[in-house]
DNA sequence: TTTTTATATTGACTTTTATCGATATATTTA
DNA sequence: TAAATATATCGATAAAAGTCAATATAAAAA
């Protein structure tokens, strides 16, 4: 579970949901992000670093560029997050006035 | 964009994912997700009050009692705002060495 | 080899968030 | 009506997170 806390913690602001949106489906080095964002370099290699250790977004080192892309299952993990940890009971747990 | 901010900042804590694992697919009060949990009421009612909050569970007030459901559509909704917001794009943004 | 460029790290500061004790509100029970 | 119960709110505190300027590192270009 604590491995979905930090995916959600990652998507969970609005300049690391922006990054995203600029990925997409591309692989996108920082420079260009930086281009994209109202941000300074070193908040978003911050960003990067959570984005990265959460699993949300890989990188690849190449000379002095780093290149993002979005890891493609992270929709399908997260849905089968909750198939798995949150929809999957048939406990009945009774009412509070019981 | 920014209410997806705010459901994924809900999503993003450990205790807010154990009372989503709790509720399931029923409908539960705050005193019986009390006794699964190790934190104080007022600490449950702020959690709870974040999760309705952002969409993710919606409450219903019976007598003293507040019952909270998850809504069924969060997981859709999460994946229509990446189908929409990050992996739709055809654009080509260049790399950065050019 | 010196300079430039791309990215990462450090340290400081500020804002946000999680938590709790105390208290308020509202409903039910005695 | 008084006491008990369920939940919410307030105020304080501590921890976490976002941001930046300065600096470090490492690769490429001159």
């Amino acid at each position: 579970m604590k491995d979905y806390v930090k995916i959600f913690k990652a998507l969970g602001d609005e300049n690391r949901l922006k990054i995203l949106s600029i990925i997409g489906r591309q692989e996108v080095c920082a420079c260009k992000l930086l281009e994209y964002l109202e941000i300074g370099q070193p908040t978003l290699s911050h960003h990067m670093k959570i984005l990265c250790d959460s699993g949300v977004v890989t990188a690849r080192k190449d000379g002095k560029w780093t290149h993002y892309k979005i890891n493609g299952d992270i929709i399908s993990n997260i849905s089968d997050y909750f198939k798995n940890n949150v929809f999957n009971k048939s406990e009945i747990l009774g009412c509070c006035n019981n």
